[in-house]
DNA sequence: ACCTGAACACCGTTCAAGT
DNA sequence: ACCTGAACACCGTTCAAGT
C-alpha cells in the first residue's frame, strides 16, 4: 500500500518547488490529504522533512502549491474545450461545458475541494481560470456587474465541484438508522427519500454528489443568469 | 485576550457532554475555530484534558457536537419565523425568509460553515432543518423528486452560508498586485473589477460574500426552481 | 547553496492510577 | 463514577551544524 518511490540508482534529483508540490499531489492521490504531511511529503521524495523548507516558506505554501497544480490541470482541461462564442446564445454551452470538464478533473483529485476551499489567498491559475469565464460572459452580451454576481452565484460549482452537505465519508459506517423513530421526527425526509427510492431503487439513503444532480444544479444557475442575460433585439 | 472562565468559589458544576459542546462553541466564538484543542476546552471548563474523555469519545465528537449547536440556534431562529404556506406560491417567502434567518445565526459563528462542511455524517439538528424544508416546498406544490434536486442545488446555501472562492483572511494581509502586470495576464477579471469598483466605490478587490451576492445568489435558485414547479390550473 | 540531526512546542489520545 | 498525571505517537517548525 505505501507509495514510497524507491531511490533510483542513478544521481538523485535536486528538490525544487515544483518537485515538491507535484510530489504533495502524489501523495494525496494515494493516501488522501491527511496523508500529506511535511514528514511523509519528504519520504516520498526521498529527503527529510526539513529540507523541504529550503523550498517552501511553510505548509500552507506547499497546499498552495497543490491548489496551482490542480487548477493548472484544470486549465490545461479547458483549454481544450476551447473558448470561442460564436453567438452570443452561445456562451450557456462553452460555460457548461468548461465547468463539466473541470469537474473531470476535480473528480480525480476527490481531496482537492476541501484544499480549495481552504486557501484564502488568490491563485494564479485559479485566477486565469475566472478570468476566461468572464471573458466568455462578456461575449455572451452579459455587463461586468451580471457577470460579478454569476461568480458568485456559481462560486465552487464554477470549478466544477458543490460541496455536499450529507456526504458519507468512504470508509466510516453509519449506523443503520432505526425508521420508525426517524419517520417521527423527520416525517418529510423519510417521505422523500421513500419517494426518490421507489423511482430510482440504485438511488441510497446516503445520497451522494453524482453527476446528475450536478448538472441540475449548473443548469439552474445558468438558466437563471441566461435569463438576465441583456438580448440584442 | 484570555477567556478563560475563573473558577467560581462554589461547588464546582460536573462536567456533561451539553456543557462540553456549549464551552466549544464559545471559544470558537472567542478565538476562532483553531483555538478549540482538547487542551484549551479543558482549560475553559477548569478540568483536564483527559477528563472530556469520559463524555466524549474523541474530538469528532466535539465537532459534531458544536454542529449541533449551532443548527439548533438555527433551528430556534426559523421556528421564529414559521412555516405556514397559506397558498402554494407562498413556498418562496417562506424559504426565503428562514435561509436569510439561518444566515444570522452564522453570521454570529463565522467559524461554523467550515465545520459543517467537515462533518460527513448526519446530524438530527441539520435534519430537522431539512425536513421542515420539504414540508415547505411540498407544501408549494413541488414534487419530492424535485424537492430532493432542489436541497442538492442549494446546498449549504439552504444553511445561510455559501464558501466563497475568493476570500481574504481578515489577518492576512495580500500582497499588493502590480496592476499592469496583472492586465496582461487577466484582462478580463481586471476589467469587470474595474467596473464594478465603477458602480461601487466601497467595494474592494478582495469581495466578501457580502448580503447582496448571497442574496442574488438564493434568488436565482428559488426563482428558478419556482419556475420549475407544477401549478394548478 | 543545499541538506540534515536534534530539539522545541504543540497536538490527540492511551493507560494506569487516584478519589 | 468521575477525574487526573505521566506518557506515547504524532504534528509543524527552528536552529545550529554539516557538505
Amino acid at each position: 500500500m505505501a507509495t514510497h518511490v524507491e531511490q533510483e540508482a542513478g544521481p538523485r534529483i535536486p528538490l525544487s518547488r515544483r518537485r515538491v508540490f507535484q510530489a504533495a499531489v502524489k501523495l494525496a492521490d494515494a493516501n488522501g490529504i491527511e496523508a500529506l504531511t511535511m514528514r511523509r511529503l519528504a519520504e516520498e521524495l526521498g529527503a527529510e522533512a526539513m529540507s523541504l523548507y529550503h523550498h517552501v516558506a511553510n505548509k500552507e505554501q506547499v497546499l498552495d502549491g497543490v491548489v496551482e497544480v490542480v487548477a493548472g490541470e484544470i486549465n490545461d482541461a479547458v483549454d481544450r474545450v476551447g473558448a470561442e462564442v460564436a453567438k452570443p446564445a452561445d456562451w450557456k454551452g462553452v460555460v457548461r461545458r468548461r465547468i463539466l470538464a473541470a469537474r473531470e478533473v476535480m473528480l480525480r483529485h476527490k481531496w482537492a475541494p476541501s484544499v480549495f476551499e481552504s486557501r484564502t489567498n488568490m491563485n494564479p491559475e485559479v485566477l486565469r481560470y475566472h478570468d476566461q469565464l468572464v471573458g466568455i460572459m462578456h461575449a455572451g452580451g452579459f455587463t461586468y456587474d451580471q457577470i460579478h454576481h454569476a461568480l458568485h452565484a456559481l462560486g465552487s460549482r464554477a470549478l466544477g465541484f458543490s460541496q455536499e452537505m450529507f456526504n458519507p465519508a468512504p470508509g466510516d459506517s453509519q449506523p443503520v438508522p432505526d425508521m420508525a423513530a426517524l419517520a417521527e421526527q423527520i416525517p418529510n425526509l423519510v417521505r422523500m427519500l421513500a419517494d426518490v427510492a421507489h423511482d430510482d431503487p440504485d438511488s441510497t439513503l446516503g445520497w451522494c454528489d453524482d453527476q446528475t444532480e450536478f448538472e441540475f444544479g449548473i443548469d439552474l444557475l445558468l438558466d437563471g443568469l441566461d435569463r438576465l442575460r441583456p438580448k440584442r433585439r
